[in-house]
DNA sequence: TAAAAGGAAACCG
DNA sequence: CGGTTTCCTTTTA
């Protein structure tokens, strides 16, 4: 735990900006003939070591004045990864420009140590955050139990493009996976343990600094807010299909390309890549096998209860909710 | 050819 | 039991 913040920083700079977007899931499919798993098509992309900086470590403890210089001088310092496969991946992602910005006024360099940190911070506690909820599962490994674990694992070897390694980390629990050395890691998969008990630690430390910053008084302000502001899923209650379609649209930044408004107003949207929207359904609701023409029919069970319907110019996969917010 | 529509039955927390 | 999920047939764009 002790690299806390060195580990936050690389998770984001290699996770945030190039990871939990909606083509996250693009190559997760499922076996169709097994039906019951979900499995992974094998990644094309060679499977790269280099997928974090390591550096980033020092960097971030000793130099945030530096990369507050260079993000002035270039706001897209959050992605120079050195080999980026799929360029064309995401060129949504930076349009919330937010903090790394030249925007940034005042020369007050004593204070971009600590201006990047939380910056840094809350970028991993939004990431988590999303990845929570759609996973469906608690931000503390230490709670996790064998499918959460498992949810966990496929979550991240195909946000890394890591090889397949879940079937070794069978039957292990949050609380198991957590006292496992980088050592047990590399055992049990020599290809990506090392990655993957990186990404855990990331999860460690940002689970203990909650933890912390729940119960201590208020260190990081800003990162706080974001756990406080548990929105509408959080009642404990099964997820509906139609808050779960709400909550997608409500990050665009995230979820923008495969689901969007056509008029937030008139609660009128679009789903953009039926397939994709299916399978964050699917992995949501723990039903690998769903797809469109299941989840649309679960929409269609919406017009008589008047939650959604199909706007008054019917298009192919635009809906609306009939009561905007 | 994918999406839309809706009946029918199974499933599940 | 409600809210889907699954499967299906027919129609539409």
């Amino acid at each position: 735990m002790s690299n806390s913040i060195g580990s936050l920083a690389e998770i984001t700079v290699y996770g945030s900006r190039t990871g939990m977007q909606e083509d996250s899931l693009t190559i997760l499919e499922r076996n169709r003939d097994s039906g019951e798993e979900w499995d992974l098509v094998e990644a094309k992309t060679s499977s790269m070591p280099g997928l974090y900086l390591p550096c980033f470590d020092m960097l971030a403890m000793e130099d945030a004045a530096w990369l507050v210089k260079v993000s002035e001088a270039s706001p897209n310092v959050t992605r120079m990864e050195p080999h980026r496969e799929e360029p064309e991946q995401c060129p949504v992602i930076d349009s919330q420009g937010q903090g790394l910005s030249p925007g940034m006024d005042g020369p007050e360099e004593e204070r971009s140590l600590e201006q990047v940190q939380s910056m840094v911070v809350g970028e991993v506690l939004k990431d988590i955050e999303t990845a929570c909820k759609l996973l469906n599962i608690t931000p503390d490994p230490m709670e996790w139990n064998v499918g959460n674990v498992q949810k966990w694992l496929l979550w991240t070897e195909h946000l890394y493009r890591l090889p397949h390694a879940g079937r070794t980390f069978h039957e292990l629990t949050g609380k198991d996976l957590c006292a496992m050395s980088e050592e047990d890691f590399r055992q049990r998969s020599p290809q990506c343990g090392d990655t993957l008990h990186a990404h855990l630690d990331i999860w460690k430390s940002t689970a203990w600094m909650k933890e912390r910053c729940t119960i201590g008084d208020n260190k990081s302000p800003g990162a706080e807010d974001l756990w406080s502001e548990a929105d509408s899923s959080c009642s404990g209650q099964p997820i509906h299909l139609w808050q779960f379609l709400r909550e997608l649209l409500l990050k665009p930044h995230n979820y923008g390309r495969c689901i969007r408004w056509l008029n937030k107003d008139k609660g009128i949207f679009k789903i953009e890549d039926s397939a994709h929207v299916a399978r964050l359904w699917g992995l949501r609701k723990n039903r690998p096998a769903m797809n469109y023409d299941k989840l649309s029919r679960s929409i269609r069970q919406y017009y008589k209860k008047g939650i959604i319907r199909k706007p008054d110019v019917s298009q192919r996969l635009v809906y609306q909710f009939v009561h905007p917010v």
